[in-house]
DNA sequence: CACAGGATATACT
DNA sequence: GTATATCCTGTGA
């Protein structure tokens, strides 16, 4: 298992996204397997640092390998890994895990049994791992944070974004194929 | 399936 | 200032 650091992040989101499906991201030492996540770059009008930089998305503006957690619908926490290069605004979306680590704990933070919905779904994903707008910002090679890269590359299925209204043509939802845990169904478009 | 919940940002008057 | 949209989810029809 290689820990994946900041020259890891130091790359085309494109490029990165793909490779971080089959990864193992802990927080506090609870956690699993990236299964599903969206790629966002700064000259696409869906991502929140298209317009440039506010109090919100300052850490999208920041170095490669840290968190970007922002609040959605005024109600949940979303988790993005933020990618070169520093200061236009790239990033990772996490979309789902595979629950593989801190199972009860995760359970105890969702109130909830079924393993298949604890982390099915970047809110659901933050609240079964107890990540919020304090760990924004963090740098994710260090504690709490820990993301290791997987030896076999798991079979990838690429379609369009979730949840957006603007450039929905692009397919940058990367999944791992056939995974029972992720947010929504796929269907491959390439 | 529809829709409320409610912070943050932008686009209006 | 008000109105509308948003990288979402739980609940109830």
């Amino acid at each position: 298992m290689t820990q994946l650091g900041t020259d890891f992040f130091a790359r085309s989101v494109h490029e990165i996204a793909p490779e971080l499906i089959g990864a193992t991201l802990l927080f506090d030492g609870v956690g699993g397997v990236i299964v599903e996540l969206e790629a966002y770059d700064h000259e696409d009008p869906a991502a929140h640092g298209y317009r440039g930089r506010t109090k919100r998305n300052k850490s999208m503006f920041g170095p490669p390998g840290h968190a970007y957690v922002y609040r959605s619908y005024g109600v949940h926490w979303c988790l993005n890994f933020v990618c070169e290069p520093e200061g236009v605004a790239n990033a990772v979306l996490i979309r789902a895990l595979e629950p593989t680590q801190g199972i009860d704990a995760m359970r105890v933070r969702r109130a909830l049994e079924d393993e298949r919905l604890l982390c099915a779904g970047p809110g659901r994903l933050c609240q079964a791992l107890g990540i919020t707008g304090e760990h924004d910002g963090l740098p994710l090679d260090r504690a709490p944070f820990e993301l290791r890269g997987c030896e076999t590359a798991p079979e990838i299925v690429r379609g369009p974004r979730i949840g957006i209204s603007k450039a929905t043509d692009v397919p940058w939802r990367y999944c791992a194929r056939g995974s029972r845990f992720l947010s929504r169904g796929i269907r491959s478009s390439l």
